[in-house]
DNA sequence: TCATATATGTGTTATAAGCACATATATGGA
DNA sequence: TCCATATATGTGCTTATAACACATATATGA
């Protein structure tokens, strides 16, 4: 039994941040360490590298993402990343369980509310929008599709 | 790859049911066939009961719940479950979680509708509610305590 | 007699999250 | 010059577990 005794501890749902890597992959191109960053801005406390390095490559066997190396500028070369057409369909399949798991938490805090006696813990779903910023501080990369899409 | 394309298909995310499991336990004691009943009407799709029945038995060897059998009454004898003190704990802490989740998710759609130009695809997410209904047409089942908890 | 609903289990496999370990480049400080 | 740190990507291995297939038993109604 670990951290607070929750069994599996601060482990990850299986298959959750992939979602989250297509969608960010969406908006901008760009390579696992700023994809990495992203996560935890986006709430995953502190995402395992090995775990996404290993699925942004299982992402790339299915055809869902594809990448190329950007030698040139400073430090190590980057791997830098942008999805496919297909990865944009499955996407789309991803934003219903997304939802449908959205839908099954309200319903957790519904009944929580009922057995609690209306004492909700943390932020509880009040409405409140993450507000996930444009990047915060990041390169800006600018890419090459993304804006145009709509 | 399986169902609408979705890598992963129809399976749950890891420990997903869990904390589901001990509160709809908070609320009533249930056997494993009602609990499995709940959980599908709260949005889980047709969750497999070898899953289930595992998981119970590995929060009884946690000490997160306990059971006893009920013959009597007509059909196959039930193993009803109820949760622990202990167990009430550890549902504090997987609220946390699923809070946790919860903004996550709220992430999700922000992005979404920043990367596809405001077009959510289903609920999205509007405040909607669920609306748990209070065991549709269950047993009644009456229980020990869960009323007076306020 | 047979199908179905209720109710609970076990055997097995595939998958993937997390940890430990490994490598390489660039920068800034002692 | 050496060393720590940030950046950046990877592999080896273990372990947990979700899903599937298979199995069992009781009661009811056709």
């Amino acid at each position: 039994m670990d951290e607070f005794g929750v069994p599996g501890g601060r482990r990850l749902p299986k298959n959750f941040i992939t979602p989250w890597v297509l969608l960010v992959l969406k908006q901008w191109s760009l390579h696992g360490y700023l994809i990495l960053q992203q996560l935890n801005r986006m709430g995953f406390s502190d995402v395992d590298h090995a775990t996404l390095y290993r699925e942004l490559r299982r992402l790339e066997g299915q055809g869902f993402v594809a990448s190329e190396w950007e030698t040139g500028g400073s430090g190590p070369a980057r791997r830098v990343y942008r999805i496919t057409s297909a990865g944009e369909e499955v996407l789309l399949g991803w934003a219903e369980v997304v939802s449908g798991y959205q839908r099954m938490i309200n319903g957790f805090f519904d009944l929580y509310a009922q057995a609690f006696g209306f004492a909700l813990p943390a932020d509880g779903g009040e409405g409140g929008r993450s507000g996930v910023p444009d990047l915060g501080d990041g390169e800006g990369d600018g890419d090459g599709e993304g804006e145009g899409a709509h």
